[in-house]
DNA sequence: TAGATTGTTAATCGATTAACAATC
DNA sequence: TAGATTGTTAATCGATTAACAATC
Protein backbone atom coordinates (compact mmCIF):
# COMPACT_ATOMS: atom_id res chain seq x y z
CA UNK A 1 0.00 0.00 0.00
CA UNK A 2 1.48 3.27 -0.84
CA UNK A 3 1.62 6.55 1.52
CA UNK A 4 -1.40 7.10 2.61
CA UNK A 5 -0.52 10.42 3.84
CA UNK A 6 -1.64 12.77 1.69
CA UNK A 7 -4.84 11.28 -0.43
CA UNK A 8 -7.44 14.13 -0.64
CA UNK A 9 -10.92 14.00 1.55
CA UNK A 10 -12.58 13.75 -1.66
CA UNK A 11 -11.03 10.81 -2.53
CA UNK A 12 -11.79 9.02 0.99
CA UNK A 13 -15.73 10.80 1.63
CA UNK A 14 -16.00 8.02 -1.50
CA UNK A 15 -14.56 5.21 -0.06
CA UNK A 16 -17.70 4.00 2.29
CA UNK A 17 -20.01 4.78 -0.63
CA UNK A 18 -17.74 2.34 -2.66
CA UNK A 19 -18.04 -0.20 0.12
CA UNK A 20 -21.89 0.36 0.23
CA UNK A 21 -22.43 -0.56 -3.56
CA UNK A 22 -19.50 -3.48 -2.93
CA UNK A 23 -21.12 -5.02 0.09
CA UNK A 24 -24.59 -5.38 -2.32
CA UNK A 25 -23.05 -6.68 -5.06
CA UNK A 26 -21.60 -9.56 -2.87
CA UNK A 27 -24.67 -9.94 -1.43
CA UNK A 28 -25.71 -10.73 -4.97
CA UNK A 29 -23.15 -12.30 -5.51
CA UNK A 30 -21.42 -10.97 -8.30
CA UNK A 31 -17.99 -11.96 -8.44
CA UNK A 32 -16.36 -9.16 -10.70
CA UNK A 33 -17.25 -5.72 -11.67
CA UNK A 34 -14.85 -3.10 -14.25
CA UNK A 35 -14.72 0.29 -13.27
CA UNK A 36 -17.15 1.04 -16.21
CA UNK A 37 -20.17 -0.99 -14.58
CA UNK A 38 -19.09 0.28 -11.21
CA UNK A 39 -19.75 3.85 -12.90
CA UNK A 40 -23.52 3.07 -14.09
CA UNK A 41 -24.33 1.92 -10.66
CA UNK A 42 -22.51 4.34 -8.36
CA UNK A 43 -22.33 7.44 -10.43
CA UNK A 44 -19.23 8.35 -10.63
CA UNK A 45 -16.93 8.69 -13.59
CA UNK A 46 -15.21 5.27 -14.28
CA UNK A 47 -11.98 7.17 -14.66
CA UNK A 48 -12.63 8.28 -11.27
CA UNK A 49 -13.09 4.66 -9.79
CA UNK A 50 -9.68 3.65 -11.43
CA UNK A 51 -8.17 6.91 -10.38
CA UNK A 52 -9.55 6.68 -6.79
CA UNK A 53 -8.39 2.60 -6.32
CA UNK A 54 -5.10 3.67 -7.66
CA UNK A 55 -3.99 5.88 -4.49
CA UNK A 56 -4.07 2.65 -2.82
CA UNK A 57 -2.34 0.47 -5.22
CA UNK A 58 -3.60 -1.59 -7.92
CA UNK A 59 -6.29 -3.77 -7.31
CA UNK A 60 -8.07 -4.76 -10.55
CA UNK A 61 -6.62 -6.45 -13.40
CA UNK A 62 -6.30 -5.35 -17.10
CA UNK A 63 -9.32 -7.46 -19.46
CA UNK A 64 -10.65 -8.78 -15.91
CA UNK A 65 -11.93 -5.68 -13.90
CA UNK A 66 -12.15 -5.83 -10.12
CA UNK A 67 -13.35 -8.67 -7.68
CA UNK A 68 -15.98 -7.91 -5.71
CA UNK A 69 -14.49 -9.83 -2.67
CA UNK A 70 -11.47 -8.69 -2.21
CA UNK A 71 -12.15 -5.13 -3.44
CA UNK A 72 -14.24 -4.79 -0.34
CA UNK A 73 -11.32 -6.27 1.73
CA UNK A 74 -9.02 -3.90 0.89
CA UNK A 75 -11.54 -0.75 1.14
CA UNK A 76 -12.31 -1.94 4.52
CA UNK A 77 -8.97 -2.45 5.57
CA UNK A 78 -7.81 1.02 4.02
CA UNK A 79 -11.10 3.15 6.66
CA UNK A 80 -9.71 0.41 9.25
CA UNK A 81 -12.57 -1.39 9.68
CA UNK A 82 -10.90 -4.81 10.19
CA UNK A 83 -10.45 -3.30 14.01
CA UNK A 84 -12.21 -2.54 16.94
CA UNK A 85 -13.57 0.57 18.39
CA UNK A 86 -14.28 1.12 21.66
CA UNK A 87 -16.32 4.54 22.11
CA UNK A 88 -17.82 6.46 24.69
CA UNK A 89 -21.15 8.71 24.32
CA UNK A 90 -21.10 12.05 26.17
CA UNK A 91 -25.12 13.49 26.16
CA UNK A 92 -28.01 10.73 26.61
CA UNK A 93 -30.62 12.59 25.14
CA UNK A 94 -32.70 11.29 21.99
CA UNK A 95 -29.93 11.53 19.99
CA UNK A 96 -27.25 10.32 22.27
CA UNK A 97 -29.65 7.22 22.35
CA UNK A 98 -30.54 7.00 19.00
CA UNK A 99 -26.44 6.48 18.06
CA UNK A 100 -25.96 4.28 20.77
CA UNK A 101 -29.08 2.20 19.25
CA UNK A 102 -27.23 2.46 15.87
CA UNK A 103 -23.90 1.36 16.33
CA UNK A 104 -25.42 -1.18 18.60
CA UNK A 105 -27.01 -2.91 15.60
CA UNK A 106 -25.00 -2.06 12.79
CA UNK A 107 -21.88 -1.64 13.28
CA UNK A 108 -20.27 -4.05 15.05
CA UNK A 109 -16.39 -3.19 14.90
CA UNK A 110 -17.77 0.26 16.96
CA UNK A 111 -18.48 -0.92 20.48
CA UNK A 112 -19.85 1.66 22.96
CA UNK A 113 -18.75 1.14 26.10
CA UNK A 114 -20.27 3.71 27.88
CA UNK A 115 -22.70 6.71 28.12
CA UNK A 116 -22.59 9.70 30.01
CA UNK A 117 -24.79 12.25 31.29
CA UNK A 118 -25.17 15.11 33.44
CA UNK A 119 -29.12 14.95 34.11
CA UNK A 120 -29.98 12.09 37.19
CA UNK A 121 -33.15 11.11 35.51
CA UNK A 122 -30.42 9.31 33.05
CA UNK A 123 -27.62 8.36 35.04
CA UNK A 124 -27.81 4.29 36.10
CA UNK A 125 -30.17 4.00 32.93
CA UNK A 126 -29.17 0.85 30.68
CA UNK A 127 -29.65 1.65 27.38
CA UNK A 128 -28.68 -1.77 24.61
CA UNK A 129 -27.07 -2.91 27.95
CA UNK A 130 -24.69 -0.20 28.01
CA UNK A 131 -24.66 1.95 31.58
CA UNK A 132 -25.22 5.73 31.46
CA UNK A 133 -22.67 6.85 34.15
CA UNK A 134 -22.76 10.58 35.40
CA UNK A 135 -20.14 12.68 33.75
CA UNK A 136 -18.61 13.57 36.67
CA UNK A 137 -16.86 9.98 36.41
CA UNK A 138 -15.67 10.57 32.87
CA UNK A 139 -12.38 11.62 33.87
CA UNK A 140 -12.08 8.74 36.00
CA UNK A 141 -13.45 6.31 33.49
CA UNK A 142 -10.97 7.88 30.79
CA UNK A 143 -8.18 7.14 33.22
CA UNK A 144 -8.96 3.32 33.69
CA UNK A 145 -10.54 2.35 29.94
CA UNK A 146 -8.89 2.44 26.40
CA UNK A 147 -10.91 4.35 24.70
CA UNK A 148 -10.82 5.46 20.60
CA UNK A 149 -13.37 7.64 19.58
CA UNK A 150 -15.75 9.88 21.57
CA UNK A 151 -19.13 11.09 20.74
CA UNK A 152 -20.28 14.38 21.34
CA UNK A 153 -24.56 14.27 21.49
CA UNK A 154 -24.32 17.60 24.03
CA UNK A 155 -25.05 20.96 24.01
CA UNK A 156 -22.98 23.29 22.08
CA UNK A 157 -21.80 25.20 25.05
CA UNK A 158 -20.52 21.92 26.57
CA UNK A 159 -19.05 20.66 23.59
CA UNK A 160 -15.85 21.81 23.90
CA UNK A 161 -15.50 21.23 27.47
CA UNK A 162 -16.34 17.47 27.03
CA UNK A 163 -14.14 17.37 23.93
CA UNK A 164 -11.20 18.55 26.44
CA UNK A 165 -11.68 15.68 28.56
CA UNK A 166 -11.88 13.22 25.83
CA UNK A 167 -8.99 13.90 24.28
CA UNK A 168 -6.64 14.36 27.56
CA UNK A 169 -7.96 10.91 28.15
CA UNK A 170 -6.66 9.67 24.94
CA UNK A 171 -9.01 9.36 22.49
CA UNK A 172 -8.15 8.93 18.65
CA UNK A 173 -11.12 11.08 17.05
CA UNK A 174 -14.28 12.82 18.04
CA UNK A 175 -17.33 12.05 16.64
CA UNK A 176 -19.33 15.20 16.89
CA UNK A 177 -23.33 15.45 16.54
CA UNK A 178 -22.74 19.33 18.64
CA UNK A 179 -23.58 22.22 16.47
CA UNK A 180 -20.78 23.65 16.54
CA UNK A 181 -16.78 23.49 15.55
CA UNK A 182 -14.45 22.26 18.22
CA UNK A 183 -10.56 22.55 18.12
CA UNK A 184 -8.68 19.85 18.86
CA UNK A 185 -4.97 19.06 17.90
CA UNK A 186 -4.85 17.71 14.60
CA UNK A 187 -3.55 14.48 15.91
CA UNK A 188 -6.58 13.71 16.72
CA UNK A 189 -9.12 13.17 14.23
CA UNK A 190 -12.83 14.67 13.81
CA UNK A 191 -15.62 14.59 11.91
CA UNK A 192 -18.17 16.85 12.27
CA UNK A 193 -22.24 15.66 11.84
CA UNK A 194 -23.72 19.32 11.41
CA UNK A 195 -27.68 18.54 11.26
CA UNK A 196 -28.75 22.34 11.48
CA UNK A 197 -26.19 23.01 8.23
CA UNK A 198 -27.35 19.94 6.24
CA UNK A 199 -30.96 21.41 6.87
CA UNK A 200 -29.82 24.60 6.13
CA UNK A 201 -28.49 23.31 2.74
CA UNK A 202 -31.32 21.53 2.58
CA UNK A 203 -33.99 24.74 2.68
CA UNK A 204 -31.72 26.48 -0.30
CA UNK A 205 -32.00 23.86 -2.35
CA UNK A 206 -35.77 23.32 -2.35
CA UNK A 207 -35.93 27.47 -3.09
CA UNK A 208 -33.31 27.28 -5.73
CA UNK A 209 -35.84 24.49 -7.29
CA UNK A 210 -38.80 26.62 -6.66
CA UNK A 211 -37.28 29.70 -8.22
CA UNK A 212 -36.48 27.68 -11.69
CA UNK A 213 -40.16 26.34 -11.84
CA UNK A 214 -41.78 30.00 -11.90
CA UNK B 1 -29.60 38.99 -6.10
CA UNK B 2 -27.89 37.42 -8.86
CA UNK B 3 -29.01 34.20 -10.32
CA UNK B 4 -28.59 31.44 -7.78
CA UNK B 5 -29.04 28.31 -9.84
CA UNK B 6 -25.35 27.93 -11.04
CA UNK B 7 -23.81 28.35 -7.62
CA UNK B 8 -21.44 25.41 -6.74
CA UNK B 9 -22.32 23.19 -3.26
CA UNK B 10 -18.71 24.02 -2.23
CA UNK B 11 -20.09 27.45 -1.80
CA UNK B 12 -23.71 26.12 -0.37
CA UNK B 13 -22.29 24.06 2.28
CA UNK B 14 -20.62 26.96 3.64
CA UNK B 15 -23.26 29.43 4.62
CA UNK B 16 -24.91 27.83 7.03
CA UNK B 17 -21.60 28.00 8.76
CA UNK B 18 -20.84 32.02 7.91
CA UNK B 19 -24.46 31.81 9.70
CA UNK B 20 -23.43 30.41 12.55
CA UNK B 21 -20.55 32.38 13.55
CA UNK B 22 -22.93 35.52 12.68
CA UNK B 23 -25.26 34.39 14.90
CA UNK B 24 -22.67 34.14 17.80
CA UNK B 25 -21.23 37.70 17.07
CA UNK B 26 -25.01 38.99 17.13
CA UNK B 27 -25.45 37.13 20.28
CA UNK B 28 -21.85 39.15 21.56
CA UNK B 29 -23.54 42.30 20.09
CA UNK B 30 -20.59 42.99 17.83
CA UNK B 31 -21.66 44.85 14.71
CA UNK B 32 -19.53 44.65 12.23
CA UNK B 33 -16.51 42.80 11.12
CA UNK B 34 -13.96 42.70 8.36
CA UNK B 35 -13.44 39.37 5.92
CA UNK B 36 -9.79 39.19 7.40
CA UNK B 37 -11.24 38.96 11.03
CA UNK B 38 -13.91 36.35 10.20
CA UNK B 39 -11.26 34.62 8.37
CA UNK B 40 -9.34 34.70 11.68
CA UNK B 41 -12.70 33.18 13.83
CA UNK B 42 -13.85 30.71 10.91
CA UNK B 43 -10.85 29.60 9.30
CA UNK B 44 -11.69 30.12 5.48
CA UNK B 45 -8.98 32.97 3.84
CA UNK B 46 -10.53 36.42 3.98
CA UNK B 47 -10.77 36.32 -0.23
CA UNK B 48 -12.74 32.84 -0.23
CA UNK B 49 -15.37 34.70 2.36
CA UNK B 50 -15.38 37.91 -0.20
CA UNK B 51 -15.40 35.63 -3.14
CA UNK B 52 -18.15 33.36 -1.13
CA UNK B 53 -20.72 36.48 -0.46
CA UNK B 54 -20.14 38.11 -3.82
CA UNK B 55 -21.94 35.21 -5.60
CA UNK B 56 -25.27 36.64 -4.08
CA UNK B 57 -24.34 40.48 -3.78
CA UNK B 58 -21.88 42.93 -2.32
CA UNK B 59 -23.00 43.17 1.42
CA UNK B 60 -19.50 44.93 2.34
CA UNK B 61 -18.53 48.18 2.35
CA UNK B 62 -15.08 49.21 1.10
CA UNK B 63 -13.51 50.58 4.41
CA UNK B 64 -16.11 49.32 6.95
CA UNK B 65 -16.69 44.94 6.51
CA UNK B 66 -19.49 43.89 6.44
CA UNK B 67 -22.36 44.48 9.24
CA UNK B 68 -23.25 41.19 10.84
CA UNK B 69 -26.78 42.24 11.17
CA UNK B 70 -27.49 42.41 7.90
CA UNK B 71 -25.25 40.16 6.28
CA UNK B 72 -26.89 37.35 8.87
CA UNK B 73 -30.43 38.44 7.61
CA UNK B 74 -28.84 38.13 3.80
CA UNK B 75 -27.71 34.63 4.43
CA UNK B 76 -30.72 33.40 6.73
CA UNK B 77 -32.80 34.88 3.35
CA UNK B 78 -30.46 33.51 0.35
CA UNK B 79 -30.92 30.14 2.40
CA UNK B 80 -34.99 30.44 2.58
CA UNK B 81 -34.69 30.48 6.97
CA UNK B 82 -37.17 33.38 6.50
CA UNK B 83 -39.94 30.90 5.69
CA UNK B 84 -41.64 27.84 6.90
CA UNK B 85 -41.20 24.14 5.88
CA UNK B 86 -43.64 21.52 7.09
CA UNK B 87 -42.05 18.27 7.21
CA UNK B 88 -43.03 14.82 7.94
CA UNK B 89 -40.58 12.23 9.37
CA UNK B 90 -41.04 8.33 8.47
CA UNK B 91 -39.92 5.84 10.99
CA UNK B 92 -39.95 6.76 14.24
CA UNK B 93 -37.41 5.05 16.23
CA UNK B 94 -34.78 6.31 17.98
CA UNK B 95 -33.68 8.23 14.99
CA UNK B 96 -36.73 9.34 14.09
CA UNK B 97 -37.66 10.55 17.55
CA UNK B 98 -34.45 12.15 17.69
CA UNK B 99 -35.03 14.17 15.02
CA UNK B 100 -38.22 15.20 15.99
CA UNK B 101 -36.96 16.25 19.06
CA UNK B 102 -33.94 18.01 17.72
CA UNK B 103 -36.21 19.88 14.96
CA UNK B 104 -39.12 20.64 17.62
CA UNK B 105 -36.42 22.61 20.27
CA UNK B 106 -33.92 24.17 18.21
CA UNK B 107 -35.10 24.91 14.73
CA UNK B 108 -38.43 26.79 14.77
CA UNK B 109 -39.41 27.21 10.80
CA UNK B 110 -39.05 23.92 10.48
CA UNK B 111 -42.07 21.84 11.77
CA UNK B 112 -43.20 18.81 12.08
CA UNK B 113 -46.68 18.16 11.35
CA UNK B 114 -46.91 14.36 11.60
CA UNK B 115 -44.42 10.91 12.39
CA UNK B 116 -45.34 7.41 10.60
CA UNK B 117 -44.42 4.36 11.05
CA UNK B 118 -45.25 0.57 11.00
CA UNK B 119 -45.04 -0.89 14.50
CA UNK B 120 -48.36 -0.91 16.17
CA UNK B 121 -46.40 0.08 19.46
CA UNK B 122 -45.39 3.24 18.34
CA UNK B 123 -48.87 4.07 16.34
CA UNK B 124 -50.60 6.74 18.23
CA UNK B 125 -48.15 7.71 20.69
CA UNK B 126 -47.40 11.68 20.79
CA UNK B 127 -43.60 12.62 20.61
CA UNK B 128 -43.43 16.33 21.49
CA UNK B 129 -47.28 16.57 20.69
CA UNK B 130 -46.34 15.45 17.15
CA UNK B 131 -48.75 12.58 16.45
CA UNK B 132 -47.26 8.51 15.20
CA UNK B 133 -49.61 7.69 12.11
CA UNK B 134 -49.99 4.36 11.08
CA UNK B 135 -48.00 4.44 8.02
CA UNK B 136 -50.95 3.07 5.93
CA UNK B 137 -52.39 6.52 6.20
CA UNK B 138 -49.40 8.19 4.38
CA UNK B 139 -50.24 8.60 1.30
CA UNK B 140 -53.87 9.40 2.11
CA UNK B 141 -52.48 12.27 4.84
CA UNK B 142 -50.18 13.67 1.57
CA UNK B 143 -53.46 13.92 -0.88
CA UNK B 144 -54.53 16.60 2.34
CA UNK B 145 -51.63 18.45 3.49
CA UNK B 146 -48.98 20.32 1.78
CA UNK B 147 -45.56 18.92 3.01
CA UNK B 148 -42.58 20.47 2.25
CA UNK B 149 -40.05 18.01 3.45
CA UNK B 150 -39.83 14.37 4.26
CA UNK B 151 -37.83 13.08 6.52
CA UNK B 152 -36.11 9.27 6.11
CA UNK B 153 -35.66 7.61 9.33
CA UNK B 154 -36.60 4.11 7.93
CA UNK B 155 -34.11 1.11 7.17
CA UNK B 156 -32.54 1.27 3.78
CA UNK B 157 -34.33 -1.68 2.57
CA UNK B 158 -37.76 0.48 2.90
CA UNK B 159 -36.51 4.27 1.84
CA UNK B 160 -37.08 4.02 -1.61
CA UNK B 161 -40.57 3.42 -1.45
CA UNK B 162 -41.06 5.91 1.05
CA UNK B 163 -39.80 8.53 -1.29
CA UNK B 164 -41.63 7.69 -3.85
CA UNK B 165 -44.57 8.17 -2.08
CA UNK B 166 -43.38 11.07 -0.33
CA UNK B 167 -42.26 12.73 -4.29
CA UNK B 168 -45.92 11.68 -5.14
CA UNK B 169 -47.01 13.27 -1.89
CA UNK B 170 -45.85 16.41 -3.61
CA UNK B 171 -42.46 17.06 -1.30
CA UNK B 172 -40.11 19.96 -2.49
CA UNK B 173 -36.95 17.87 -0.70
CA UNK B 174 -35.85 14.61 1.39
CA UNK B 175 -33.32 14.71 4.09
CA UNK B 176 -32.18 11.43 4.23
CA UNK B 177 -30.82 9.35 7.07
CA UNK B 178 -31.14 6.17 5.63
CA UNK B 179 -27.88 3.98 4.79
CA UNK B 180 -28.39 3.87 1.18
CA UNK B 181 -28.58 6.23 -2.21
CA UNK B 182 -32.17 7.33 -3.57
CA UNK B 183 -33.08 7.32 -6.74
CA UNK B 184 -35.62 11.24 -7.66
CA UNK B 185 -36.54 13.44 -9.94
CA UNK B 186 -33.57 16.46 -10.03
CA UNK B 187 -36.60 18.98 -9.37
CA UNK B 188 -36.95 17.90 -5.38
CA UNK B 189 -34.14 18.32 -3.06
CA UNK B 190 -32.12 15.65 -1.86
CA UNK B 191 -29.61 16.54 1.51
CA UNK B 192 -28.48 13.31 2.75
CA UNK B 193 -26.96 12.03 6.40
CA UNK B 194 -24.67 8.61 5.82
CA UNK B 195 -23.94 8.33 9.72
CA UNK B 196 -22.13 5.19 8.39
CA UNK B 197 -19.85 6.93 5.77
CA UNK B 198 -18.97 9.42 8.58
CA UNK B 199 -18.09 6.50 10.96
CA UNK B 200 -16.28 4.77 8.38
CA UNK B 201 -13.71 8.32 7.33
CA UNK B 202 -13.45 9.12 10.99
CA UNK B 203 -12.17 5.03 11.43
CA UNK B 204 -9.89 6.26 8.51
CA UNK B 205 -8.43 9.41 9.87
CA UNK B 206 -7.92 7.70 12.92
CA UNK B 207 -5.93 4.80 11.31
CA UNK B 208 -3.71 7.08 9.36
CA UNK B 209 -2.82 9.45 12.49
CA UNK B 210 -1.76 6.06 14.49
CA UNK B 211 0.28 5.33 10.80
CA UNK B 212 2.19 8.92 11.68
CA UNK B 213 2.90 8.20 14.77
CA UNK B 214 4.62 4.95 14.75
C1' DT C 1 -8.83 63.53 2.70
C1' DA C 2 -6.23 59.17 4.07
C1' DG C 3 -6.76 54.63 5.52
C1' DA C 4 -9.19 50.60 5.31
C1' DT C 5 -11.37 47.11 3.12
C1' DT C 6 -14.31 45.58 -0.34
C1' DG C 7 -15.39 43.68 -5.10
C1' DT C 8 -13.37 41.60 -8.83
C1' DT C 9 -9.89 40.07 -12.09
C1' DA C 10 -5.92 37.24 -12.71
C1' DA C 11 -2.91 33.45 -11.12
C1' DT C 12 -2.48 29.23 -8.90
C1' DC C 13 -3.63 25.07 -7.25
C1' DG C 14 -6.04 20.77 -7.03
C1' DA C 15 -9.40 17.58 -8.59
C1' DT C 16 -11.73 15.40 -12.39
C1' DT C 17 -11.86 13.59 -16.94
C1' DA C 18 -9.85 11.90 -21.19
C1' DA C 19 -6.71 9.19 -23.59
C1' DC C 20 -3.90 5.45 -24.38
C1' DA C 21 -0.07 2.30 -23.63
C1' DA C 22 0.54 -1.73 -20.72
C1' DT C 23 -1.03 -6.17 -19.75
C1' DC C 24 -4.05 -9.75 -18.25
C1' DT D 1 -3.62 -14.68 -29.51
C1' DA D 2 -7.32 -10.94 -29.54
C1' DG D 3 -10.27 -8.35 -26.77
C1' DA D 4 -11.05 -6.15 -22.68
C1' DT D 5 -9.93 -3.28 -19.19
C1' DT D 6 -6.72 -1.58 -16.07
C1' DG D 7 -3.02 1.79 -14.46
C1' DT D 8 -1.20 6.03 -15.42
C1' DT D 9 0.02 10.23 -17.86
C1' DA D 10 -1.72 14.34 -19.95
C1' DA D 11 -5.49 17.70 -20.62
C1' DT D 12 -9.25 20.03 -18.78
C1' DC D 13 -12.05 21.97 -15.65
C1' DG D 14 -13.31 24.20 -11.40
C1' DA D 15 -12.30 26.07 -7.00
C1' DT D 16 -9.22 28.65 -4.11
C1' DT D 17 -5.95 32.22 -3.37
C1' DA D 18 -3.50 36.43 -4.54
C1' DA D 19 -3.42 40.97 -6.07
C1' DC D 20 -5.04 45.40 -6.69
C1' DA D 21 -8.06 49.02 -8.43
C1' DA D 22 -12.40 50.93 -6.82
C1' DT D 23 -14.61 53.24 -3.22
C1' DC D 24 -16.49 54.02 1.28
Amino acid sequence: MKDNSKISSAVIKRLPRYRRYLYDLQKKNVDRISSNELSNLIGYTASQIRQDLNNFGGFGQQGYGYNIQSLYNEISAILGLDQEYKMVIVGTGNLGQAIANYTHYYKSGFKVAAMFDVNPKLIGLRINDIEVLDYEMLDEFMKNNTIDIGIICTNKDSAQEVVDKLCAGGVKGIWNFAPTDLNLSDDIALENVHLSDSLHSLAYYINRNKQKDS
